[in-house]
RNA sequence: GGGCGCUUAGUUCAGUUGGUUUAGAACACCUGCCUUACAAGCAGGGGGUCGGGGGUUCGAAUCCCUCAGCGCCCA
């Protein structure tokens, strides 16, 4: 039986409820089905140690909606669940809570430390994990996924050994981007340029065997200890004597060459470039070609090595570029100082500068793997949403450069290489060997770097199954069909995604990315932990239920743009829900019969009235809109469908109509006005799960007949085309404006909705006034009027308010009401307004080209409007005259 | 420096292939209502000429060029 619903919708009392009996009755869970079309999706696994933040709220709501609006299409819905491991910003949590206790990772040793590592991982791995549930999410826990799982881990290994054997996998010397905050290299994508007011420092360099001396600017003085050179353009006339001279660097002593390369921008500074090829990615290069010194002078941690002067030596950077610069200033070798704005880059972990640091590492050759990748894309077997990003895409991975993937960091998957230490030989797989398989020593060791994150990652959408061991899930799973994701790991994981599949299993990982929009607070700004303007989104959910907090966002969330995010626009939401719980207690307050499928068979129903005919017309354009919508990742423009059709159509109009069949109906009206109502909010509750899986849950258990299954499992609406009812609509549309009109007059004229109008209406042709006959009880009540009179040559009264619509006219008499003069003015403004109409529509006539070279259709249209509004002027017209003659 | 995107009511945004009236919605605002689903509500209303300029067209917020401002990415 029909429960009492409360006034106001309270989530809390329901969520927790249907979470559970959802997973209670394994909803979520998937098997492979042959009789069934798969559609999966894999999370992008957020960070083990992390918790829920706004972004995750927006991107995993999407992949929610996709997967419960599946799954009711009859998709064999799977969405893979799971976690990443997080190297450097798990480690970093790691070592930092050590600290406190006053432990350093290598008094440990890399064994204890890991121990600790995992202790950390199981106390808060967790945690996201329960609040995507709080959400709604209906992933497939059972298959949830950790990248550092021992089969995963496998997984990882395998693909390290293949590329290694396939050739793509190397070891090299190279200037890496080395973040000395955590003693690692980390790969150009985690390089964060910031903007810094700094400064141009103009130093002089003695030239050799002279008195003179030529200035070079650079941006990091302390980088001078390691200088090997000094480089001008070719064909500066300037300098073009000192090429193949020497100057003697400052502080240091060295002599070092004067030499000319086509990089050197004349422009900027003097034109004179210090070059220390141990320091700079560009000076690197310019060491290469003119084969120059490598010098060194920097520890891992920054600190200066004993490649500098006794007096550097331990100082950290900043610290040794205090003293140069003092010290080049007692020479009186400083020319001069500017102000100078340049981006620094700092590591996106340790929020430091990065040190380009050379250093020995292990990197993936990308030339082959960007290949199918880029075709693919190209191609269109994978499409991205908004398309945009495809340019994007493009320009990074023509301009792909070798990926350093190895970090110096415990925490993730060690380099599978192993060296004898006795003969020197290299093995690489995924076991550890017993003995050396050359000299047969014991004595093996094993690579100390663990690997990038992203080198796991970049196998999620396989290696979440038991790649690559034989696998039914993987075969059924596989490719995935959705992606969402944020475009700011386009790079580190959405190409890399792209490239794995293709090189691992010869196919697209996914067929389409949508790219969600970044979240920023009322001002713009990204939104951060240390700025205090990032909520959390439990208290969101608390204050104003998972399914607001799911609907605003989507609400807000337009298509390749950044979201504004205020709680007000969650208030919106709430609002929207509790109008739905309303509306649904409407139609359950009025229901005192026991629902049965003839109540639901349109074809059992009788005497449908111009309201029902609308209304089911309407449902049918909503759910092609919204099925439309929904494939079109359009998750904004669907919110805002269901909003129109739900609060405008049902609950502004179509409930109010029916509200006088329910009062003072017929049984047989009476039910019938309940049965398409039933239907409507059936299938509304149907087409908002998606958005609002808790509370159409929840209302669905009020309206589903016993035999029917949850919502969560029922069949998508569709279209009926029985109910498409073109000339309904049309005449609905009229009857609301002739509504919308009186009540504007009683408005306008300040009449109170108590006190009882009558109206006259002077219709255009037959067809008005039968539309306006049939429905004269339902207009009534929607204008609170006892008294109106119709026809086609009625008398107009004489003290009235009037109005017109659609070349009809409405006469409100207000005998001893009327304020003449208000009257007066408003007639005047209409009239004003008419005759802009006009006169827009005459302008268009006149022109000869366009009556001449306009489409007949628009032509005619505007010929029709010309007489409609020439029609609509006099009528107005003439009622001014009436009125300032009384 | 290169690339991508944005600029429409006070605010946040819609506006599909250029042609339904003088550009829509929500929030905010103003007026009147506790009308037995909802005051987290109902009814009504005011408010923008679509960043500036130029062009294409019978017709442009919608296409092209240009300028300006803002944002993001890459170097």
């Amino acid at each position: 039986m029909t429960q009492e619903l409360s006034k106001r919708y309270d989530a809390s009392l329901i969520e927790d409820k249907w979470y559970q009996h959802w997973l209670d009755q394994n909803y979520f869970h998937s098997e492979p089905d042959s009789e069934k079309e798969p559609y999966t999706i894999v999370i992008p696994p957020p960070n083990v140690t992390g918790i829920l933040t706004l972004g995750h709220v927006l991107n995993n709501t999407m992949q929610d909606i996709l997967m419960r609006w599946r799954r009711m299409q009859g998709r064999e819905a799977c969405w893979i669940p799971g976690t990443d491991h997080a190297s450097i910003a798990t480690e970093t949590k790691v070592v930092n809570m050590l600290r406190e206790q006053g432990i350093t990772k290598h008094e440990i040793g890399r064994d204890e430390f890991l121990k600790h590592a995992w202790i950390w991982k199981e106390k808060y791995g967790g945690i996201i994990i329960e609040q995507l549930k709080k959400l709604g999410a209906s992933c497939d826990w059972e298959r949830e996924r950790f990248t550092m799982d021992d089969d995963y881990y496998k997984a990882v290994l395998h693909a390290f050994v293949e590329l290694y054997n396939r050739g793509y996998i190397y070891r090299g010397t190279r200037l890496v981007n080395w973040c000395p905050a955590t003693k690692s290299a980390i790969s150009d994508e985690e390089v964060i340029y910031q903007e810094r007011n700094s400064h141009l420092w103009h130093m002089r360099y003695p030239i050799k065997d002279s008195d003179k001396y030529l200035v070079v600017a650079t941006t990091r003085p302390e980088t001078m200890l390691g200088d090997t050179g000094v480089a001008v353009h070719p064909e500066d006339e300037r300098y073009k004597d000192l090429i193949g001279k020497f100057v003697v660097l400052p502080l240091v002593g060295r002599e070092i060459p004067i030499f000319a390369d086509e990089y050197v921008d004349k422009d900027f500074g003097t034109g004179c470039v210090k070059v220390t090829p141990s320091h700079d990615p560009n000076d690197w290069e310019m060491g290469k070609r003119h084969d120059l010194e490598f010098i060194n002078i920097f520890n891992e941690d920054a600190t200066l090595n004993e490649n500098a002067p006794d007096k550097f030596i331990g100082l950290d950077r900043f610290e040794a570029r205090k003293v140069v610069l003092e010290q080049l200033d007692e020479l009186n070798l400083m020319e001069k100082i500017e102000d100078h704005v340049h981006k620094v880059g700092y590591s996106e972990r340790g929020n430091v500068p990065i040190e380009p640091f050379q250093s020995e590492q292990w990197f993936m050759s990308m030339q082959e793997l960007v290949k199918p990748a880029l075709d693919s894309v190209r191609e269109g077997k994978i499409h991205f949403h908004p398309a945009h990003w495809t340019k994007t895409y493009e320009h990074w991975m023509t301009n792909i450069k070798d990926w350093c993937i190895s970090r110096q960091l415990w925490w993730g998957h060690r380099i599978p290489v192993y060296t004898c230490e006795e003969c020197g030989e290299v093995m690489v797989q995924v076991d550890a060997p017993d003995s050396c398989s050359k000299c047969d020593s014991k004595n093996i060791k094993q690579d100390e770097d663990v690997l990038d994150t992203w080198s796991s990652s970049w196998l999620w959408p396989f290696a979440v199954h038991q790649w690559p061991g034989e696998d039914k899930d993987l075969e059924y799973y596989y490719p995935t069909h959705d992606l969402v994701t944020g475009p700011d790991i386009i790079f580190f994981w959405v190409a890399r995604m792209i490239m794995a599949g293709h090189e691992f299993k010869g196919d697209i990982p996914f067929e389409n990315v949508y790219f969600t929009s970044i979240i920023r607070d009322e001002q713009g700004r990204k939104m951060s932990k240390s700025l205090g303007n990032s909520p959390d989104p439990l208290d969101l959910i608390a204050k104003y239920g998972a399914d607001a907090l799911r609907f605003g966002v989507m609400l807000i969330a337009p298509k390749g743009q950044d979201i504004l995010f205020s709680e007000d626009r969650l208030e919106v939401a709430r609002n929207f829900m509790n109008k739905v719980w309303n509306a649904s207690r409407f139609v359950l307050m009025n229901k005192d019969f026991e629902l049965t499928a003839d109540h639901l068979n349109p074809e059992k129903w009788q005497d449908l009235e111009l309201a029902d005919r609308w209304i089911l017309h309407r449902l049918n354009l909503t759910i092609e809109r919204v099925t439309r919508q929904l494939e079109a990742f359009s998750f904004d423009e669907t919110a805002r469908s269901l909003w129109d059709f739900i609060w405008n159509d049902f609950c502004d109009w179509y409930i109010e109509m029916i509200k006088l069949r329910l009062y003072d109906g017929t049984e047989a009206q009476k039910q019938t006005a309940m049965s398409v109502a039933i239907y409507v909010l059936r299938d509304i509750m149907k087409m908002l799960h998606p958005y609002a899986p808790f509370m159409s849950e929840e209302i669905w258990q009020q309206v589903k007949l016993d035999d029917e299954a949850d919502l969560i499992v029922t069949q998508w609406p569709k279209i009926n085309e029985t109910f498409t009812a073109p000339t309904e609509a049309k005449n609905t549309d009229f009857l609301k404006k002739v509504i919308t009109a009186v009540r504007t007059v009683r408005s306008e004229m300040n009449v109170p909705p108590s006190q009882a109008i009558s109206v006259v209406g002077k219709v255009h042709n037959q067809e008005q006034l039968d539309i306006l006959e049939q429905n004269k009880t339902t207009i009534a009540k929607l204008i609170r009027s006892e008294d109106i009179k119709l026809g086609l040559d009625i008398k107009k009264p004489s003290f009235s308010a009037s109005a017109m619509v659609e070349k009809m006219e409405l006469f409100i008499p207000l005998e001893g009401l009327i304020d003449l003069d208000k009257e007066i003015e408003r007639l005047e403004k209409e009239i004003a307004t008419t005759e802009g109409l006009l006169k827009s529509v005459q302008g268009k006539l006149a022109n000869k080209n366009f009556v001449d070279r306009a489409p007949e259709a628009v032509v005619t249209k505007e010929r029709d409007k010309l007489d409609h509004y020439g029609e609509s002027l006099a009528k107005l017209k003439a009622h001014l005259e009436t009125m300032k003659a009384l």
